[in-house]
DNA sequence: ATGGCATTTAAAAAATGA
């Protein structure tokens, strides 16, 4: 079973290169984030056509994720909202049974400039995502953290950190957040499978960054202590990229043994 | 130290992103 996630940063104007990369890829599971459709604007058919069905929750102009999957596999809708703030009219999260697995997709706010109302957001978005990801740990089945969390974990992670001491992606509270995940028990796959390694999920389309590999890793593989010892391998499609109207951030994918 | 890019919406320029 292979599990994919990608920023697409925009469903629609990068519709060439998602359906390209299906193609070349072959995923089962794919979460998207960044969809910057509305709900009626999600190319369905399209997603059809490349052998796929899907669930998705779209907005205006910005944010939207999806969670597509094989047409052999049922997708059952769990959540189309993180809990915990009836007035959050942000689409960034999506939650679904797929194989018998729990599938949370997320869109982390990326809360820039700090300080500020949006860094807030962030924080007490990360709040209501720590009680959510309690609650699923709790219930004792499989279950992934999938999707762009907009955190830089730690310096490795960044090609330049004294760049970014007090940008809302690398503050200490959100590294903190992160890190308390994984000391409950979630598994950091990519990291996991690559302790040694530079390895970055997003390249800024300024600076010439994808060339001179200026990167960060924000998008994450989170596994729950039942799904970990079935991780098989994992990676970047960083080739992606370099794609003609790539999204700035690269698809990452693990595979999972079957039981 | 500044600006460099790219999306959406909507018809020019603003808001957002990371």
């Amino acid at each position: 079973m292979k599990i994919a996630t990608y920023n697409v940063n925009g469903v629609n104007g990068r519709l060439p290169v998602l359906l390209k990369w299906l193609q070349e890829a072959d995923p089962d599971i794919v979460c998207l984030q960044e969809l910057k459709a509305p709900q009626e604007k999600f190319p369905e058919t399209s997603i059809h056509e490349a052998g796929y069905h899907a669930i998705w929750k779209g907005q205006k102009s910005w944010n939207g994720v999806a969670i597509l999957a094989k047409k052999n596999l049922e997708i059952t809708e769990v959540q189309r909202e993180l809990p915990g703030d009836e007035d959050d009219v942000q689409s960034r999260y999506i939650e679904a049974i797929i194989g018998q697995i729990v599938i949370c997709c997320l869109y982390l706010p990326n809360g820039n400039p700090f300080p500020g109302p949006k860094f807030e957001y962030k924080l007490d978005w990360l709040k209501r995502f720590k009680k959510r990801t309690n609650d699923l740990i709790k219930m004792d089945l499989p279950a992934i953290l999938i999707g762009d969390f907009n955190i830089i974990p730690t310096p490795f992670d960044v090609h330049k950190p004294e760049k970014w001491e007090d940008d809302a992606l690398f503050r200490p509270e959100v590294r903190k957040a992160f890190a308390d995940l994984l000391k409950k028990g979630w598994t950091d796959s990519i990291r996991t499978l690559f302790p040694e390694e530079k390895i970055y999920t997003f390249w800024d389309y300024l600076y010439k960054a994808y060339s001179r590999d200026a990167g960060i890793r924000l998008d994450h593989i989170l596994l729950n202590p039942y799904l970990k010892p079935r991780l098989q391998s994992g990676g970047v499609d960083k080739h992606v990229r370099g794609w003609e109207k790539s999204s700035d951030h690269a698809p990452v994918w693990i595979e999972l043994k079957e039981v």
